[in-house]
DNA sequence: TAAAATAGACTGACTGGTCAGTTTAGGATT
DNA sequence: AATCCTAAACTGACCAGTCAGTCTATTTTA
């Protein structure tokens, strides 16, 4: 095997271990020791590979953050009705949800290390901008097309966003009994009645 | 001073004392001996008062869970107006929000630990609960008297207490340049927007 | 009433274990 | 041979929690 893919290779094990590991335990209690074990690799290719410990989490939360965004851009055409827009972005928003889900007890560690970590701080900046802009272009074309009230976009945006995140975290809380796509299209069916013109 | 009085401002020495440190440095990086150092204590006294280093943690949100439910329990009396009760609920979240806003990282870092302690689960899921049925039951007042649409009272109420958590969560991740009082106004009047009988 | 005994509160040096990261010694590839 | 990569033993800082002993106040005894 070459060696760029032999290297691809060992970064993606070790990336799949520390997913697992950080959803599994959380990023405190997975020692070095427990990735080296579950990638088979040693801690010498670890180190080789990464940094530290830290740089792991933020390439694990990257990969997150980056394939999550892609699926939300990708959800919908431009040629869609800003509420058909919104109700297709919800659906993404769902699958991804499930896919993810036992990524979210990182997810929420990611956000507790920001206010410690610049970087982490920044990486979560742009991905709520991301979203918002994402959302506030869909409000605004519905807006200019007649079809939503007038309002303040970004407000209405960031608030959506946020009422995803809570209820991703009240779904991670209780798993079992909490039905998430339930949920989510209520939101997004309450958001939409609240906006759209009558 | 009589022994009891002692022990509780012992007790309260060290929860001030873990607040500050919690909210300045996140509970990992807080040490025993850093609670040493702000209590004015010493170590033994701790682990006189308190088992470990969680206890301490959990005590320490414990009273913070139950200041902002008494305050959202107060906030309103019974004989207001459905809507009117909502948006009096909002003052006190947007109040509370500011006078907390340092333990808003502490209280991600709960959140986060959810997932790994049976304790913390239990007491988020009995703060979600509470605010849910604190929130349903106005909406189904609302509904009774035919101010608010028909809808399922338990999802309206989990979504808005989502959107709170996620409004937080943003404004703590940037709490220059994010007015948190706005978007909780905006929020609540998004919300009764949308479930208000035009 | 004074001395002695007991209990409760408190101290801080110490321990034992943990774990991120390093080193060193080799094996594979070019 | 030189570079790249892997293994795993090793290091040492760090820190939650302990414990042997001190101090203070209250109660008991003579």
């Amino acid at each position: 095997m070459e060696k760029a893919k032999v290297a691809e290779e060992r970064r993606s094990q070790i990336l799949e271990a520390a997913l697992r590991c950080f959803a599994h335990q959380g990023y405190h209690q997975t020692t070095m020791d427990d990735l080296v074990e579950k990638s088979g690799l040693s801690k010498g290719t670890l180190y080789w590979y990464y940094e530290s410990k830290k740089e792991i989490f933020l390439s694990v939360m990257e990969n997150w953050l980056g394939g999550w965004g892609k699926s939300l851009r990708e959800s919908f055409s431009p040629q869609d009705p800003p509420a058909e827009k919104l109700r297709k972005l919800n659906q993404v928003m769902i699958r991804s949800g499930l896919e993810m889900r036992d990524l979210l007890p990182v997810v929420i560690e990611f956000w507790a290390h920001a206010t410690q970590d610049e970087t982490i701080k920044e990486m979560l900046g742009a991905m709520l901008e991301e979203y918002d802009s994402l959302i506030s272009g869909i409000i605004q074309e519905g807006i200019t097309r007649g079809e939503f009230r007038e309002g303040n976009v970004h407000h209405l945006a960031s608030i959506l966003v946020a009422a995803y995140d809570g209820l991703l975290f009240q779904w991670m809380l209780n798993p079992e009994s909490f039905p998430w796509p339930e949920r989510a299209t209520t939101l997004i069916e309450t958001f939409l009645g609240s906006i759209t013109k009558k």
